[in-house]
DNA sequence: TCCTAAGCGAGACGGTACGTCCAGTCTTCGT
DNA sequence: ACGAAGACTGGACGTACCGTCTCGCTTAGGA
């Protein structure tokens, strides 16, 4: 997986807080910087978030712990940028069809909680953020943020293309359409079926658009 | 708060998993049970749950650790039961208006989330709940049963008054409602508002119910 | 065993510090007494004194630890009696011959290491003697008194029949006598053969005996 | 008190039984290791072998528990190569006069015991040779094998001079001159005075060399 | 004969030490 | 001046044992 971190740190230009001094002495090495991720995605794959230590992390990426410390402050900061690089990149559909748009959206957000790694990071993730608002600041501006303006792209289209009335609240929208996907996940413990989105989106669709 | 716990065990009949035996021996003490069920929620709504030791819940209690693990197997398990206390009752509304009805409850369901005690607890549980089936299992079919079942009474109400079609999915129309709220709360880190639960309430149910 | 406790029991008129009351009321069991002092000498024969508990002593009793500490203060005192009992009787030689009579109570002394049970309490009790003044007293004025007490016997047979010079230091010739078996024991783990018993009478009685 | 234990340390090459791992890491810190060994002493002498913790014994060094562990398996191991660093250094007496040798070399052995440190480590040490072989080795191969080297030496060199038989059996006169010392502080609770070591000595050189 | 006080087995109680584990930092090498 | 390796402090974890305290139930003697 480290060829994929890469080039997936290369696409988004992720960098450290502490990216590599210029001065002289040995440069850092990305070699252990991927391998820390990756470590760190594996781990959580496997054995969850809770049971993820820094010593497992640094261990499997045959890396000091100093080595972990000096580019994260944290196991949550780590972890909050492992899960960054997973859905970094999400297209926006645009096909014409707001219901069409939405849905897909829906059934690629779907798709990740259908990945047993993302889907095992989320929840750790949702403790992470109620104990530091520094990782929910992370969390909210990164994965969270790029989902919500992907779906507020979609349902702008829609206003616009007057399959949607001009003053729906996005932020509303937003919470319909995500927070019923969360909570399928988080407290039922298991992604919803295609159906079922078929369903939420159908609903809240026809909520927002009475007329439609 | 010991009074409170001792009744509100007593109406729910609220029992350890491993409850007191039946046969010869001292009896397991009610007074502990209370005591130590108090200090976890005081403890939680004081430092927070992560910060909360076991070694501090007994000390709190004035009990000591075998006491504790005697009745639960640990920090998750018992701090699961304690939520449940404070969520266990919960009043069904039933005012002859569904939309009112529902409301009610969503509006019942947001003062919980304004605890700060309760709500502290919620994004713990969440990644409890993600590390533990058995714990999963508590927590679903005690605080999350408690609300599903009260939200479908209601809904059930509904249908039979024919404010809803008779073929509303009662899981969809959960997730609809509920998700939001869980959503705003554990993502965006705090409640929403009175007038965005309207909002809610107000398109989902037009959304299970086109023609109202 | 229950039955050799007991007739020991009679024989040396053992009686715990706190007897049963004379009063109403349902008088203490013998048979606990009993199956509790076999419990404590076996348990100690099979898993040492330190890994002995109280618990484990009243488990495998059959017995309830209340009834255990109705009768002793402690594990050390429990263990203290239990010893005792094992070497209340000791039979006193006189064959008319001093060097005699040492060597069979030296051998019937050394018999007592070579029993694992009584062996495996003396290092117990020694460390128990150290800490507390109370057992030290007890352990001093049974099994060691006994002890000590045959041997100034014999000794004072000797001085009586001239075999040994009258102002022979009965502290210093037990000391002598009973202090390498000791060391031999509690030091070197493990008992001295009969030869070095003999070594031992030898050169004590010869060196208490110049002329001898 | 560091300063004297890490001087000993090093001129009795004192090593833990996992010694400092030779590759690459952090090495062990000596200022730990002493800082441990000299609050166990101290702790031993003040408020006695059972009474002292582990979680004692870390906070007076200023150490992390794991810190200890690291190094020793358990109390009793600590507590053993403690008392070994007071006693390491014994020197061995050559007067020409082998009746004036022992008697130095008894003399030095009875002061260790009016120590209240040493002596109150001793019963402790006991127990805990017959709880494990490890220890019992130890303590042994230390302790007590410098005692009965220096003895033996002394002997020797007696025999050598013709003061004493060529064929007398050193262990025969280790446990008859130290076994009445141990005897008496062990058993009696208390050092002999200087008088009863001047009997001991005089008794047992007449006995081992008749003619003497 | 019944009452009643004390003992009984069982096991929970408050405490306390144990030995393990992990987080985040620091220190030594070798590169 | 980086890198890996691993020891460092600190503190929570869950277990085990101690000596005490209830439970509900015998089991005598005295009334």
């Amino acid at each position: 997986m480290d060829r994929a971190i890469l080039s997936i740190m290369e696409r988004n230009r992720i960098e450290s807080p502490d990216p590599p001094s210029r001065g002289p002495g040995r440069p850092r090495s990305r070699e252990a910087h991927a391998a820390i991720l990756t470590a760190a995605i594996d781990l959580v794959r496997e054995v969850g978030y809770d049971a993820v230590t820094m010593d497992g992390i640094a261990a499997r990426a045959g890396v000091g712990k100093a080595t972990v410390y000096r580019r994260w402050a944290g196991k949550e900061q780590l972890v909050v940028e492992a899960l960054g690089l997973l859905v970094a990149a999400m297209p926006v559909p645009d096909t014409g069809d707001t219901h069409q748009d939405v849905l897909l959206l829906m059934l690629t957000h779907l798709r990740m909680y259908q990945d047993p790694a993302t889907g095992a990071l989320l929840s750790g993730l949702v403790a992470a953020m109620a104990r530091s608002e520094a990782i929910a600041h992370a969390v909210r501006s990164g994965f969270i943020a790029i989902r919500e303006r992907a779906l507020r792209g979609v349902l702008e289209r829609g206003a616009a293309r007057g399959d949607l009335p001009a003053d729906v609240d996005p932020v509303l929208a937003t919470e319909l359409l995500n927070g019923p996907l969360f909570y399928r996940y988080l407290i039922h413990g298991g992604p919803m079926d295609e159906a079922q989105v078929h369903g939420v989106v159908r609903a809240v669709l026809r909520g927002l658009a009475p007329g439609a």
